[in-house]
DNA sequence: TTAATTTTCGACTCACCATTCGAATATTAA
DNA sequence: TTAATATTCGAATGGTGAGTCGAAAATTAA
């Protein structure tokens, strides 16, 4: 085991290399398709290398989704924390979340897209993205009690706004990417404000 | 190869049992996941016989997917070419799709899934896939052409709908299933008449 | 420089699984 | 009944791919 900060660093980074070209691989292929020779390939590692880092092909895939949701939730704490009204602080999250995921596509469309295909539960990742759906619903609850959304089935609007937001910002085509614009238009007519108008 | 009418039927009887005991292996461990000898005993045949009446077990895959989807265009069809404007004729194949979905939960989930996550381009069902959502985007189009819906990027709506659909209708947990009520509701929550209020 | 320690990797093993074989059984046709 | 045809299936085959081995190269420590 390594035991300067530097040697520490580099390790970091040659796994993070590995998880990056993994990531291509399991995009395309899925789960099962994927194959580590591929994978170590992809990442410019020879096949026992990758086997050096990580214990197995599993391993490699829950550590994307474990990286992944723990640095999405992350980037949300602070947003969450905030002293805005449900609504607004709903919004941010949303706007939040695009943001992560305008910058990694590749990453998001699987950590969002994966899990409904393959199922694992009692994994660490689960727990952030139950944190995650638990809190956008919990603030939806709120701002429904404080009637600033329309007042609908909190369950609902959930799912809808799920569905609605993943199929903006992780279907959309490469050549007409969704801008940030776009998805505030969208927003504001699907859930317009009723204090407002 | 079979003669008579009964042969024919049964035939085909024997073929959608193999299917449905396919899907069932399918959506639980995806493609590669999924081995012949599981689907063998989930439809009752021996696997030897499972190539009787399929080549292999892309086809068995392709073959589930294709009658989906052509099943799927037939029901809609008469909606589409129903008399109705663009906008009620988009609601109604909505529903439609809807009443499909509620029927067999888990072929539709399986049919509007999995094609995200395995790519085959040139196949059969595809084509019936590109002409619905071509369709569901050219009513949308023409819609707000007529001043039927919000004044918005068609492309976008289309995108926004078919997320907060598929996340409606076949992402419900099992214990609070999405009434048929439900999807009324919010579709004229969401999608609000411009021409009514 | 030398000895430890860390990192790399191609070649090998071994289990699993799609597909095929060949024979048996059932059904239809004469 | 007998021959042809259709259907069934367990046992073999062959390829693929996850994970291991043992040795080499690179780096660090003395």
């Amino acid at each position: 085991m390594p035991v300067s900060k530097r040697q520490l660093e580099e390790r970091q980074m040659r796994q993070d290399r590995i998880l990056n070209g993994a990531l291509e691989v399991f995009k395309t292929k899925g789960l099962e398709g994927a194959t580590m020779d591929e994978i170590a390939i992809e990442s410019g590692f020879g096949k026992a290398t990758l086997y050096y880092y990580f214990h197995s092909k599993e391993e490699v895939f829950a550590a994307i989704l474990e990286n992944g949701w723990k640095d999405l939730w992350a980037s949300l704490e602070p947003v969450i924390a905030g002293e805005e009204g449900p609504r607004k602080t709903f919004v941010n999250v949303l706007l939040k979340i695009a943001e992560n995921a305008k910058n990694r596509p590749g990453l998001y469309e699987f950590l969002f897209n994966v899990p409904k295909v393959i199922t694992f539960e009692e994994q660490p990742w689960k727990r952030y993205q139950n944190r995650m759906y638990g809190t956008i619903q919990g603030l939806l609850e709120d701002g429904i009690k404080a009637g600033e959304f329309p007042n609908i089935n909190p369950q609902l609007l959930f799912k809808a706004m799920g569905g609605l937001f993943m199929g903006l910002v992780l279907m959309g085509d490469r050549k007409h990417p969704v801008s940030e614009k776009d998805v505030e238009d969208l927003l504001n007519k699907l859930i317009a404000d009723p204090t407002q108008k």
